[in-house]
DNA sequence: AGAATAATTGAACAAACGTTCAGCCAAATT
DNA sequence: AATTTGGCTGAACGTTTGTTCAATTATTCT
């Protein structure tokens, strides 16, 4: 049983009454996405069990237990699928992270901390996923769809981290780019990932966030010595 | 035109005897090597054009202007000339890295500077290489096969490395654990390698460089500090 | 309740896949 | 010079691929 049953939320038929809608439509549109979803979920279990090569639609109706054809019903082609996979996937992390640092009282050094966090919360930070990210950056320089899909989200993350740098350097009157720590800290984000993804025995959660802390202490001492 | 001419190097015929060997059957020997690094080349260029899903034994033999049945007389199967051209890249990784940092008369500052240099240089980090290692990557966790080929080679780099950072963080007592410096070094260059991959038009060989080597300033000043 | 609508099925399709192998020809041996 | 060896070809094989679509089932509307 790969995933919970296909359970459709039951309509609401108590409460605020319904404006211009009866409670039937409301229905079948909402299973109709409820499959969508499955699919898309579906579809990266198949990448991260399969890998991309190997992951065709027979496996991930068959995951995501429909028939064949239901996939080219929801989505125009094998690739659209794939395109909206990775677009739910940069979506769930890009809100992922936004609302880790979009908390008004921090400080920027609580941000920045926050997002790392973040970063490597099992939510996002699973062997899982970060396979199906390597997948399609695998991919990337054959079909720049898949860069296109995430660019946006990607340069949000840059510049709010550079933001946060920013206003760090401000603060402590560093010497330091705060492009360039900002680039080095997604550096060490992203080679971590890889590290749990090639080396899962030995890769260790805390260790991974230490190592970012460590490497923040050293170009922001005023910002980060005293803890960690 | 794909590739080079397929010119066999001529059988060497004047100098040194030639033992226990006549001068025939090197040549056929050698042709059948050359053939079989042609296939490999011809892989790692249809990787990086067409992706991983998309590389077919078609597509290999035709880049490679051979039939189509060669490969599976060369190779065990497709699965085999992949294995076997991963092999390829990361032995070729492995001595370029190696001969950079092989240097007796440097310091350890000076081999990690080399070993930089070495990481960034065009010949190893191009988009096209990169493009394949990120394609292997994608599929690690579903093929461990992949992971066991470049597993040493990975294990001997970053043993490399952290020696380095230990006798540099020895030499100018630091107080920075000489293997988180080495993974945070290593994962400085693989976001550096990705940001080659996703954002080609941006990147800039050099600032990945000095983007390094401020990182490596700001956790071992005395060594670093001065120049860049 | 009956008609209309829309999600879902599963069989059928051509195209492309990896693999096999008998035959061919150049190279190596006798 | 004749024979053997072995790299190489290209057609053929059985699967599997993504896609299509008429039929079916469940839901919504009248």
């Amino acid at each position: 049983m790969p995933y919970a049953p296909f359970v459709v939320s039951p309509v609401q038929k108590t409460g605020a009454t319904m404006i211009q809608q009866s409670a039937g439509p409301v229905r079948r549109v909402e299973k109709k996405e409820a499959t969508r979803q499955h699919l898309i979920a579906a579809t990266i279990d198949c990448i991260a069990a399969s890998g991309f090569a190997d992951t065709t639609l027979s496996k991930v109706s068959a995951k995501a237990e429909v028939s064949r054809g239901l996939v080219n019903f929801h989505f125009e082609s094998k690739e659209q699928l794939l395109v909206e996979t990775l677009r739910h996937l940069t979506e769930e992390y890009l809100a992922f992270w936004r609302k880790a640092v979009a908390q008004p009282d921090f400080t920027p050094a609580e941000r920045l901390r926050a997002l790392i966090e973040a970063d490597f919360h099992p939510q996002v930070c699973n062997r899982k996923k970060i396979a199906v990210w390597y997948a399609f950056w695998g991919e990337a320089r054959s079909r720049p769809v898949y860069t296109q899909v995430s660019a946006k989200a990607d340069v949000a993350y840059a510049q709010t981290l550079e933001t946060i740098c920013r206003e760090i350097v401000s603060e402590g009157g560093y010497d330091f780019d705060p492009k360039m720590a900002a680039k080095g800290l997604r550096s060490l984000i992203d080679g971590q990932w890889q590290d749990l993804l090639m080396s899962p025995a030995t890769f260790d959660r805390n260790e991974a966030k230490q190592l970012c802390l460590k490497f923040a202490a050293a170009i922001f001492p005023k910002h980060f010595e005293a803890l960690s």
